[in-house]
DNA sequence: CTGTTAGCGCCTTCAC
DNA sequence: GTGAAGGCGCTAACAG
């Protein structure tokens, strides 16, 4: 009688869909029902069923679902596997992956889903090996892209082959699957009108990685603010970086040379902006009397760096939010998703573009 | 004929082990074996077997894996949710999670396993029952605790019920699972002798949260220091803070209004390390001149920090790695593993201690 | 509305 | 050494 008091008392081991059957009195099926909200159960035996469900503190296996139905409850998160991993070594604090997680975690987490955090090689020969193990493994009900697998033609097409549904984050392109951008046409945009307001002319542009799509629209979003204001289009005020703080500095060092340097930068990225910093910081201009700086990217390090950097904020946490729940919808069999998202960016203004008092 | 060809040359669309038995000309079975490494297979056997799984592409579903046999290949990490969460939306840099990823993924990965990142509240009424049903549905194999989660033991006491095995990342405590951690107490003690060394003798301590055993711990390693040079325990020299930014400023405050205030800082973290920083900035106290600060903390921020900021590096991703690795060879029968292992932390000396010339 | 019957893909136990 | 049953926990497709 102890014993089995213990047995009771502690580790309830497993319980399976079978033991709330037998405690519910119901068939499996039933319990199966209640479990994903099916139709077909009348209220009182729902309520029974839930009732065994809570005192027996049944939850079911992902695992046997999975087997069973055709819903694994899981979403997989493929980011740049090289790009990834550097930037947690070196500590340099872009917390894009904690924004991932932060939107995509807790939007899976709201409708009993997990969020499995992948890293591949865009590069890399068998990207479509890799990620057909991943999804072998897995059989995830759908997956989130980023930059730049988002336009990884490679990895789109493997995932219509397969018929998995997936968002592309960061990509405006279109085709299959669910893009979720911000609009870095106009980001760029609003950034360059930022500085024009300010009285700047003549601005350098710091370029990304060409291998990324909105490395391009965030070029010609400067370009438009340029020509909206009657600026001619100098090739001698764009830099072509890679997003490397080294590449941001090379461009830095070459504006400087020109006979009339940019008196403000916009840099496609925070590595970019910061090595700009430096490179003003060692040529003893002031920042931002002498030179002001605009990043892209909103990371922790230009919230602290001295002056502060005005920066476009991007909406990782809800893009990768708005991801998750799309694929979740779409796998419950929704069908008026919207195609494409853009989610809104803001421009967090700093003491990189405006004197503070502070 | 062309049909054929396109089917076998895109999605294969699930290749399970029966098409890799026909395919090699075997067993189930002898399938099975081979992919777990399994003995009494000829060599010969061995190598078509894997011929056969090179070219169907074959990769064992995880979901089937864990029905069948024992294990989950998954492995869960438990983080706490308030802070976690409240790190991520302020964007404070903080970069543990990242660390843990770096670690704990990569490992996982080396070995086919995945790690599988989750949030509970350590307060909450219903921990046990959070972490039960994320292991109920998970049936992991392995899991790894964080603070103040590895000192819980709510959550210890049902692992050890469950049988489960896990890592306890951060805690000295003795008991069931492996405990990894860095030495706090020594940290905390070579900390303060870089001050005592640089002629500092009125130093402050700033404590963490009493809820996390390593607060206790770097206070001790703080006094053992300050008693190694003969210096009385001064209480007032002690700040009894909870690892917020407030709770430091308000800490650094009190120290300043003594009657002989310290002139060098330990906080047991970065944020309360930043609020020293910045009352002394107020103050107008120049550091290291006028104030030596010590972070226990070596997140992106601190580096980036005017000036940036001697600091504790406590070896996350080290003890992700290893708790990982302890777990997946604690699955594989492997029995003469270290109960408790002691990372090395290391101390990077930057502006705020000693004066540099930058 | 509810119960029954088949598997899902793999591993374990047992024969051969 | 290898193969043939059986079952893991669940859900889809049917019956009733």
């Amino acid at each position: 009688m102890v014993k089995l008091e213990q047995a009771a008392s502690t580790a309830a081991r497993k319980v399976t869909i079978k033991h709330v059957a037998a405690e519910a009195g119901v068939s499996l099926q039933t319990v199966s029902r209640v479990i994903n909200n099916g139709p077909n159960v009348r209220p009182e035996v729902r309520e029974r069923v839930n009732a065994a469900v809570a005192r027996l503190g049944y939850v079911p296996s992902l695992a046997a679902q999975r087997m069973g139905g055709s819903r694994s409850y899981l979403l997989l998160a493929l980011n740049d596997r090289d790009r990834t991993i550097e930037g947690w070594r070196s500590g340099e604090g872009t917390d894009w992956v904690d924004q991932m997680l932060l939107g995509g975690m807790l939007k899976c987490a709201e409708a009993g889903y997990r969020m499995i955090f992948e890293l591949v090689d865009t590069h890399s020969a068998h990207v479509e090996r890799e990620v057909k193990a991943a999804i072998a493994a897995l059989h995830p009900d759908g997956v989130i892209l980023t930059p730049p697998h988002s336009d990884n033609p490679l990895i789109t097409g493997l995932l219509v082959d397969l018929g998995l549904p997936f968002a592309r984050i960061g990509s405006t392109a279109t085709g299959a699957g669910f893009s979720i951008a911000m609009d870095d046409y106009a980001a760029a945009e609003t950034a360059t009108n930022h500085l024009l307001d300010l009285g700047h002319r003549r601005i350098g542009f710091i370029s990304g990685s060409p291998e990324y799509v909105l490395s391009g629209a965030r070029l010609q979003g400067y370009r438009a603010a340029m020509a909206g204001r009657g600026l001619p289009d100098d090739a001698d005020l764009v830099g072509h970086g890679d997003f490397t703080f080294a590449s941001g500095e090379a461009a830095m060092e070459t504006f400087c040379r020109l006979a009339h340097p940019p008196t403000a930068i916009v840099a496609s990225n925070d590595q970019m902006a910061l090595a700009a910093l430096r490179v003003a910081g060692r040529r003893g201009l002031a920042v931002p009397h002498d030179l002001a700086i605009i990043s892209f990217d909103d990371t922790p390090i230009v919230r602290f760096s001295n002056p502060p950097l005005t920066a476009v904020v991007q909406p990782i946490a809800a893009m990768a939010s708005a991801a998750a729940d799309l694929l979740i919808r779409a796998k419950s069999g929704q069908d008026d998703l919207p195609q494409a998202s853009t989610l809104p960016f803001q421009l967090a203004v700093r003491g990189s573009t405006v004197a503070t008092s502070d």
